[in-house]
DNA sequence: CTTCCCAGCGCG
DNA sequence: AAAGCGCGCTGGGAAG
């Protein structure tokens, strides 16, 4: 059963589709409903297990969370209309050309990643409160039911060669499994103890300052600086002061990274390296983000579905997908309860074994540390310079030590090697690449496009650097997208798992945070075990997903603790 | 004054 | 030891 939501005047217009997006024989025409009756009628509706049809999850389902509404599944018409605008499987469809023209108009994009809203983790608004993203435009059930039927066209138009179109159709849903997910874990948050946060604080910096002012270790450390380099009101913030300052005492550095200071001896440099992780953590994580961004012992931050080309999540506010470790110990389980840090490890050498189908690597990734395996294989037992060649094939490096141990890694692995480098040379020529499930990369540039038309000797040199680093970009997104594809089955199984736990009766854990291969569950001590294993068949079953059956191993790393900081 | 970009660093 | 992918956020500083 399918069921498309749209905005109306006071409420909303329910309308029964069937699959290929027509109105229901038996039932064709939109039904009107209040916003105050909504959340109601949409849970009578959802016992029947509809599929959600919407423009975006975000301008629905957080409401309904709000109003004590979880469902089982959507498909989010604005991520799934992006998908199948670029994909290279949907490339030939009337959909993909009429998108190209469409992109002026950004009604089913996502909007501007600079627009960001004040912190509010409250949204407690009624159904239709403005999301604060701009005037969404309202579309008619008319309006979405066409979009709808014309994404399945191109879907039914995929044909079957390959399982193409089960991969693509795996993929929306998935992506809109996403959508959910990010929408109930943000309205679960994670768990974060306000006063272990301050008293990390209190330990690197010193008791809370005033408003402007540094903290006592901040301080003391610049009181240091300022004699040590003479310049009595040297500002360390400032990358510029502090080149100047540095220069003057004879440190030549070009510029102020912390790797390239550590060249040097001169003692400035120790306090300077410990004033820049400190002022780090009191910029990025102190006080004041406590204050904004921490309410009521949970951190809400909001995730972007599809913010990142190759798939992968963005977040907006409060930098939740870079938590640093100095304080995570912050993140704590409520009593009662546990935290399962699960991560999927090596996930990207493993997706390029299953994408290459290379044999021989497949035996090295056999082993739970697939690094050490290949560094038995080809590398004289060394695994710190077994991890350095493989990634440095799958980021491209030409240079350095990553750069020098290429050969040696494509002799081994003709195969794995050949597959990036393929994607590399058609980024290079312009071409675009495509993940496992068929997330392709944007086309060319107009950087791009504009180098292509280059005359002189100078010009083409430009010309080919920025076709080696689109080279660069496809060769990664082949590999990154994929990765991006396998970790949202895998969390849109674990969600299933989850539910289907929590139905049976079972206190089953939720769902409170997720990273690129990472996922946190906070779960009642009883169920752990369970939790587990729920975490584990959902790897399993998304390997077999994208790949079918092949002998690659995808691992997970699970532990099970109080505090975030013990996860790793 | 506001707006935008950069340098630097956090995460994977 | 320090290059090679994808992001978000901060403070500084230049441009408007």
């Amino acid at each position: 059963m399918y069921l498309l939501l749209s905005a109306h005047t006071d409420g909303a217009a329910l309308q029964e589709l069937t699959a290929d997006g027509t109105p229901a024989p038996a039932n064709p025409e939109p039904r009107l409903t209040s916003a105050g009756e909504l959340a109601g009628v949409v849970l009578g509706l959802e016992k029947r297990r509809p599929r959600w049809i919407w423009h975006r999850t975000q301008d629905w389902y957080p409401a309904l969370l709000n109003a004590g509404v979880e469902l089982e599944r959507c498909y989010d018409l604005t991520l799934c209309g992006a998908i199948l605008a670029h994909s290279e499987f949907t490339a030939h469809t009337a959909y993909a050309r009429n998108a190209e023209k469409l992109t002026q108009d950004d009604d089913l994009q996502q909007p501007p990643r600079s627009l960001q809203p004040p912190p509010q983790p409250e949204h407690q608004g009624a159904l239709f409160e403005d999301s604060g993203l701009g005037p969404a435009r309202r579309h008619s059930p008319e309006e979405l039911r066409t979009e709808y039927a014309a994404q399945q066209e191109a879907l039914s138009q995929v044909g079957t060669d390959a399982n193409r179109r089960q991969r693509l159709q795996l993929l929306l849903a998935a992506e809109s499994a996403g959508a959910m997910i990010a929408a109930e874990m943000q309205h679960t948050g994670v768990p974060w103890r306000e006063e272990l946060h301050e008293q990390i604080l209190a330990d690197y910096l010193g008791p809370r300052p005033p408003l402007g002012h540094r903290p006592a270790k901040l301080e003391a450390l610049n009181t240091e600086l300022r004699r040590l380099l003479n310049s009595p009101s040297l500002n360390p913030d400032s990358p510029q002061e502090l080149m100047r300052a540095l220069h003057r005492n004879g440190i030549e550095v070009k510029t102020t990274r912390q790797w390239e200071l550590k060249e040097s001896s001169h003692p400035a440099i120790e306090p300077l390296l410990a004033y820049k992780k400190l002022s780090r953590l009191h910029a990025a994580n102190g006080w004041a983000w406590l204050d904004a961004w921490v309410k009521n012992g949970r951190f809400q931050p909001e995730y972007v579905v599809g913010g990142v080309v190759s798939g992968r999540w963005a977040s907006r506010g409060g930098g939740a997908l870079q938590i640093p470790r100095q304080i995570r110990g912050a993140v704590h389980a409520d009593p009662g309860h546990k935290l399962i840090v699960a991560d999927a490890s090596q996930l990207e050498p493993r997706v390029l074994v299953a994408l290459a189908q290379d044999s021989k690597m497949a035996e090295a990734a056999r082993d739970k540390d697939l690094y050490a395996g290949i560094a038995a294989q080809g590398f004289g037992g060394d695994r710190a310079k077994a991890k350095i060649a493989l990634l440095g094939a799958i980021y491209g490096a030409t240079t350095g030590e990553s750069g020098r141990l290429m050969p040696q890694l494509t002799r081994t692995y003709p195969r794995a090697v050949g597959f990036v480098e393929q994607a590399a040379r058609d980024g290079e020529a312009g071409g675009t690449v495509t993940s496992r499930l068929g997330r392709s990369s944007p086309p060319p540039s107009d950087r791009w496009l504009q180098s292509q038309k280059s005359t002189t000797a100078e010009e083409q040199r430009r010309a080919d650097a920025i076709a080696r680093s689109r080279g660069r970009f496809t060769r990664n997104f082949v590999v990154q997208g994929s990765a991006a594809d396998w970790a949202a089955c895998w969390l849109a199984e674990l969600r299933r798992r989850l539910r289907a736990m929590r139905s049976a009766g079972e206190p089953a854990g939720e769902l409170v945070f997720f990273l690129h291969d990472e996922v946190m569950v906070h779960c009642p001590d009883g169920s752990v075990d369970d939790c587990i294993k729920a975490i584990e068949a959902a790897a399993a079953a998304a390997k077999e997903l994208l790949f079918g059956r092949i002998p690659v191993e995808f691992p997970v790393s699970v532990a099970v603790v109080d505090s975030y900081d013990n996860a790793k």
